[in-house]
DNA sequence: GCCGTTTTCGGCCCGACTGTTTTCAGTCG
């Protein structure tokens, strides 16, 4: 059982618990198991086989490490069966329709026997739902008119597609409102999360209706949600929804704190607020014994009040930044100005939409102090792959680019497929020609976890292979990861000193965050790549770079960050491994 | 159910908005 089959359930334990009228902080304390495990970066089928004590993990105590024991070991759980079989299966559905929370959906149930979701939209055409006390015609209209998009829109956007419309969003709303002070995004998009549930927006002008009210007016608004003097909630006709919230004058470091979040994180820090006799919320923090109000320009002294280093919003995700901030422990993480090259780009040799020359003097518009062509092998016939005659003179070709670009020095490489054996697209005499080579799974992504594993150790094991291009293959929301055993290739990948890809492009981030941590716990090299297929594609290295962040990573875990000289004498190590 | 620079027991984050109410419960983030 994995670790997202372990927090699904503990997320499902919580809402039962709720039905059940079990006191919040239990409901709370099994949603934040869920949370836990859900970011874990090791599985923790492996933890307890390799007989590691569950309860150091914050948030997991004798009770949940025993379920996650019996869960593991048995693949069931006692607990959770008894707990199922007292309500209604149809009931946890009920409760995902937004505005329906366990007080409501307890109710439909009990007073008129809705035991689905099908039952509940009759009751509401029935003109049953809006006769019970306390509910009413316009809650009715409302569950009615969510339930029927329930399972019509995604429920969560790509970072890359949320960035453009928070862009654009943004751009018009500073267009509308000249009396605009500030306008930043939080929240999933901010803490650069692979994908985000709605836009977050932040706002400081002297008035905020104006602008709750511009928003609610954009074009492209197809629905507003809510809107008050302060906060404005409207859905896109893309199906985004976006919040934004307002204040007037200058105590923006709370509220921009606040609204970047995570919820768990924030929940982490308010406790730790009150423990040194302060309360926090989105305006700034009261003093409890003396009632004194205090803001906060910025988050930076909004951290420093409460004893704690700054927190990058990358590590604000509610595991161990709270504790490591207090002992002045935080890393200074990888940033995009670190970025010393791109190891993965396309060009119009393969399937690439731009020239050789344009990539190139866009990276060296970048500053880059170096780039490798790293276009597809033959077995991409799809994508135009070079045979063997047709790398070799790209080579040629590449090489001879160089002294063209001011300093930027450019390699020559190439994307090569590992086939479904674990043998490569290249003969060796051919991949020794070539400075970079990224070997990628791009075909038979449905083996079975052995072989898929023992296929990329494979890869990882010819000495001229310098890292595995995007490890598992995902395209967020498209297409699901291949199967392996992240543990065995982290190891390999360390073991051989080959370096595992974190490919930055916003559709695939890949390594993923966790992964990227846990190979990063056991010292595997990455390299942060952008695979750019067009001049616009090498925008996408601060997505990667975002990845990294989140996984803890600083300059010295990533192969990248080298200068020209550092990351030869890495790549010579790999060869001589 | 978890947890400890007050504590192994007694606490546990905080506010906005909606819809239904004459003061607030439910939901959400």
């Amino acid at each position: 059982m994995n670790n997202a089959q372990l927090a699904d359930i503990f997320d499902k334990i919580a809402d039962l618990s709720q039905l059940k009228g079990e006191s919040v902080f239990v409901v709370r304390a099994y949603q934040r198991a869920s949370h836990t495990i859900q970011t874990f970066p090791t599985e923790l089928e492996r933890y307890v086989q390799e007989g590691r004590n569950l309860r150091e993990i914050p948030g997991i105590g004798e009770a949940i490490a025993k379920k996650i024991t019996e869960l593991v070991s048995s693949g069931k759980l006692e607990f959770y069966e008894k707990l199922k079989a007292e309500f209604p299966e149809g009931l946890l559905a009920i409760m995902d329709i937004p505005g329906v929370g366990p007080k409501t959906a307890l109710r439909l149930c009990q007073e008129l026997g809705v035991n689905s979701v099908a039952d509940l939209e009759q009751a509401i055409v029935d003109g049953r739902v809006e006769q019970l006390p306390r509910l009413g015609k316009k809650t009715a209209d409302n569950i009615l008119r969510h339930l029927r998009t329930l399972g019509t829109k995604e429920r969560r956007t790509p970072i890359g597609q949320a960035m453009r419309q928070a862009q654009g969003v943004m751009a018009d709303l500073r267009v509308r409102c000249p009396g605009i002070r500030r306008l930043e995004f939080a929240g999933s998009l901010r803490r650069y999360q692979e994908t985000i549930g709605d836009i977050d927006l932040v706002c400081v002008a002297a008035d905020p209706q104006q602008v709750i009210d511009a928003l609610a007016g954009l074009p492209e608004v197809a629905e507003v949600l809510g809107q008050g003097g302060t906060k404005g909630s409207v859905v896109t006709k893309s199906g985004v929804q976006i919040d934004l919230r307002v204040v007037q004058g200058e105590a923006f470091g709370a509220l921009w704190q606040y609204l970047t979040g995570s919820k768990e994180h924030n929940v982490l820090l308010r406790e730790h607020a009150n423990r040194l006799g302060l309360s926090l919320n989105e305006y700034g923090v009261t003093v409890a014994a003396t009632g004194a109000q205090e803001t906060f320009a910025d988050e930076v002294s909004l951290y420093a009040r409460l004893g704690l280093a700054y927190i990058p919003q990358e590590l604000r995700q509610g595991t161990r930044e709270l504790d490591t901030a207090r002992r002045n422990a935080i890393p200074r993480l990888v940033e995009l100005a670190d970025m010393r090259g791109d190891l993965h780009v396309h060009t119009d040799w393969s399937d690439g939409r731009a020239p050789l020359e344009a990539m190139l003097a866009a990276c060296a518009a970048k500053g880059y102090a170096y780039v490798a062509v790293t276009d597809h092998s033959s077995g991409r016939g799809i994508a135009n792959g070079l045979t063997v005659e047709r790398i070799l003179r790209q080579a040629q070709e590449v090489r001879a680019m160089n002294g063209r670009f001011g300093d930027m020095r450019v390699l020559t490489g190439s994307e090569v497929d590992i086939r479904a054996d674990g043998s490569l697209d290249y003969p060796e005499e051919v991949l020794r020609e070539l400075d970079v080579v990224v070997a990628s799974v791009h075909s038979a992504m449905g083996q079975a976890r052995e072989v898929m594993t023992e296929r990329i150790i494979k890869a990882m094991r010819n000495p001229y292979v310098t890292v595995i291009g995007h490890p598992s293959t995902r395209l967020i929301g498209e297409r699901e990861p291949i199967d392996a055993d992240w543990e065995a290739l982290f190891r390999a990948a360390a073991e051989t000193g080959t370096a595992l890809e974190i490919n930055a492009s916003p559709e695939r981030l890949d390594l993923k965050d966790s992964h990227a941590a846990r190979a990063r716990e056991l010292g595997v090299p990455l390299i942060i790549s952008t695979d750019a297929h067009s001049v616009e594609g090498l925008d996408a290295m601060h997505f990667g770079v975002g990845v990294a962040r989140r996984a803890w990573c600083e300059a010295k875990d990533v192969v990248n960050t080298k200068g020209y000289d550092g990351v030869r004498e890495w790549m010579r190590g790999k060869r001589n491994f």
